[in-house]
DNA sequence: ACTAAAGTGGTGAAAAGTGGGTAGTTTTTA
DNA sequence: TAAAAACTACCCACTTTTCACCACTTTAGT
């Protein structure tokens, strides 16, 4: 289970930390792709294997969308001695990671997002269409 | 079951100490996460698995909202030697604790709150509200 | 009043995070 | 095709943070 919020940053040779806490939950290599907000996920291995299996579940031309937007932007990546992952360019580019960044956990995922984006996103979502939606879902 | 009123306080560390009679009720791991009114909740390990399974059925659209609340403000806390818990700091500025804070007891979960805070809410909550409360709902 | 439990504060070792150098490989360019 | 440039993996050194532990104080119960 993938949770916190931790911020790092990215260094001018393109290496980002990754928590450890995560590190840890996520395995020794992972999968890294551009998701919805134009923000990064990051799935474990097996994690992925189970979106690519709902994807191939898809009718062809529902999946051919997704298709064309996950896969060309996803990469596998395996953190260094020091737990730092290389982000590809063109992943920083279409995600707007420019130093300051922030990892987040959200359940089976983490997230990965220009620190500036995320923090504004998190004052949008407040407590009160919090206790909304906890509502409309009867939790 | 939990119930009763705690008062705290959170040192320079963000250690806090958490009443030893929730302790025994929680057992020794248990999961601290943003909740409505901006005050943290505490849940047992197997209160915060069924919690996630309901959120796990949900339609991706809709569960987004919530684990982009829920996940990023939650964390897996063991009690020291102490009995004191590490909140992190994100934790606590989401929930505006300073120095003084509250635990109460709310049947299946604690809620941790700033004290003034609570003491406000409380002084809303009277009486009068909880008959009227009692009769809405026909117990 | 004495004993045990609960609560508080501080310290040091280990882990995590950060920056930079170097060497080997690939890509670009003349 | 050869030299230059860019890229990346690996390694080392340093700083910062975290966490487990110890010692002491306060509270509660008999």
């Amino acid at each position: 289970m993938l949770f916190g919020e931790f911020f790092h940053n990215v260094d001018q040779k393109g290496r980002m930390n990754f928590p450890s806490r995560m590190r840890d939950e996520l395995g020794d290599r992972f999968c890294v792709t551009l998701w919805s907000d134009n923000c990064l996920a990051v799935f474990s291995e097996s994690e992925w294997d189970r979106i690519c299996e709902r994807i191939r579940q898809l009718p062809l031309a529902q999946a051919s969308k997704i298709q064309h937007y996950i896969f060309p932007n996803a990469c596998i990546v395996e953190p260094d001695k020091q737990g730092r992952i290389l982000i590809p360019q063109n992943l920083r580019e279409s995600a707007g990671l420019d130093k300051d960044v922030a990892v987040i956990g959200v359940m089976d995922r983490a997230e990965i997002w220009d620190k500036a984006r995320w923090l504004e996103n998190k004052k949008n979502f407040n407590s009160k269409s919090f206790e909304e939606h906890l509502e409309e879902n009867g939790i």
